[in-house]
DNA sequence: GCAACGCGATGCAAAAATTGCACTGCTTGC
DNA sequence: GCAAGCAGTGCAATTTTTGCATCGCGTTGC
């Protein structure tokens, strides 16, 4: 793409920062690569970096033309999509921001289907923190994301929600597994592992927990699944899941049948009196058109979805 | 514009059918043009044209993409419309596409008064024809579109409508002129200018026309506002407008002042009942960011409306 | 307080690309 | 069947881009 190349070098400089850097990853010296940004804002007619000693960073012109360089990159792969889709070969790059739930099984599954039907369509996974999934949308660097979290940021268009009660995680002798639902009460004595603070199963405990005064015993605090899923072996503990992340049929109802999890381990339902259901949204950036790969695939993912939680999908 | 020259190209030789007659225009050789097309589809993986004999004509492929083209290149004057702005000068140029009706008095007005403001904003001004404004929309050849007509294209957003009844212009000293309001059979026996088939005035009355079977001299059709009502000097007749085309006030209840107006011709309101009032739809791009002076024009246009016509303006 | 470092900018020559010219092969219209 | 108009190509001239060496400037570290 020799015609996209400047507008790539400027959006490589802005990520990071410096002329020098930024020739390095591009491969060219740093002299040919300053030239073209000279010639660029010379072009445009005005300055898009500020020059600091240390680097350059973006002035407020640059973050507006930055924005459209990215979204000129954004519609190109759409265009490009669109195009290969025409010979009956879908092709294309389809990147996802995810927070950790969906990563266990939906989207594993999902993209393995994918892919079986379209081969030449690659995918790209971050795992996001935080609103990190939002900022990458609207940076062009993700096309979907999947937020288990309320929605702030305005430019976000949520395609489909799920909502999904939060499970309680135990050894299958556990005292609790009898349950058919865990109450908040029930915690009071138990040894707990918590997901870290931004995530949005530890919030909605939290508000939870915050009315009742539950005593209870933290012991860990983390953000991987597959941890607490082993921690569980060594320490008779307690830990908590949405459904999607440990593969439960049924969300809210909560079977608690956790089908190729753990044997060990049974899953069952909070109170959804103590503690509220969450909401898991699927979304791409508001006014964007998503390249046929990466639609198609949305589409895939909330079909799914409706098919396995039918009465917890809403579009 | 350096990085944009290779994607120009492939626009205006979309737009000329023939690579040698797009490089007289372009003021290169046809070879040096040819060999850039080859290039991008080169990079692109796909033939954008299809070589015919008498010059090259664009494939799907290549309707996708110089579509994609053209939106890059409305999307970077938003953005060079935008980045001006900052520094509090407004720049840009506006395009805007029109059926007759508003070219008399409203855009006149409303363009000066906002030059006087803004004299960096330069206007392009397209008199348009039947669908055309729809399609000036579509290419991207016209920011905002003033139709007055119903819209059937799926890609054009409504900003705001005015809703106008027809006046009918006589001369002053007509035996109409004494009405209020004008009903179809009056026009039994008159010699009436008509306006050219594809105009929403004369499908507007055709509609009428079509339920009552009225006797009338049809003696001219024309499609050139200045053209009628000088004819109305020589031979005494009736011929049909908008409010806006004539600067009358309050529309509907066509109180038939027409300030500025040609004093020997008056101006009085068909009845409703007889032929149904038309609207002018102010339009432009669905799902399009307008460059901000293009937006605030728009702006203008509405305002300009809602201050003349309060009760006719929908938003 | 001074030297070392890293940054962006610039002059100049080498390298790479784009361009123009001359020409080919093809189809259409007369 | 010949002229005209079209896209495509080999080759040399031209223009643009790149890399090297180097400058000036501000910060950092001793």
């Amino acid at each position: 793409m020799r015609f996209m190349t400047s507008l790539k070098f400027i959006d490589v400089v802005a990520r990071e920062g410096s002329i020098r850097k930024a020739a390095d990853k591009l491969a060219i010296t740093s002299t040919a690569l300053n030239r073209r940004i000279l010639q660029i804002e010379d072009e445009i007619g005005q300055q898009l970096f500020e020059r600091l000693p240390g680097g350059v960073r973006l002035n407020t012109a640059g973050e507006i033309f930055v924005q459209h360089i990215r979204s000129q990159f954004a519609d190109l792969a759409r265009v490009q999509s669109q195009i290969a889709d025409l010979s009956g070969i879908r092709r294309g790059h389809v990147q996802i921001a995810s927070g950790a739930d969906a990563l266990r099984r939906l989207l594993p599954e999902t993209i393995a289907t994918y892919r079986a039907a379209h081969p030449a369509v690659s995918f790209n996974l971050a795992r996001c923190y935080g609103e990190e999934a939002e900022t990458r949308l609207f940076s062009l660097d993700a096309d979907i994301a999947l937020i288990f979290a309320p929605i702030r940021a305005a430019h976000v268009h949520v395609a489909a929600t799920l909502r999904q009660q939060i499970q309680c995680v135990m050894p299958a002798d556990h005292r609790l597994a009898r349950r058919e639902q865990i109450k908040l009460r029930d915690l009071a004595g138990e040894r707990l592992v918590l997901p870290t603070a931004q995530s949005g199963v530890r919030q909605l405990l939290d508000t939870g927990l915050l009315r009742r005064q539950v005593d209870m015993d933290v012991i860990l605090e983390s953000d991987s699944f597959e941890f607490m899923q082993n921690f569980l072996h060594f320490e008779s503990s307690l830990f908590f899941q949405i459904p999607i992340a440990i593969g439960a049929g049924g969300g809210r109802q909560g079977a608690g049948q956790t089908d190729g999890f753990d044997p060990l381990l049974v899953a069952r339902p909070m109170d959804p009196a103590d503690v509220a259901p969450g909401t898991l949204h699927i979304c791409h950036l508001k006014g964007r058109v998503l390249p046929v790969a990466a639609a198609k695939f949305l589409d895939d993912i909330i079909t799914t979805l409706r098919d396995t939680y039918p009465d917890d999908v809403d579009q």
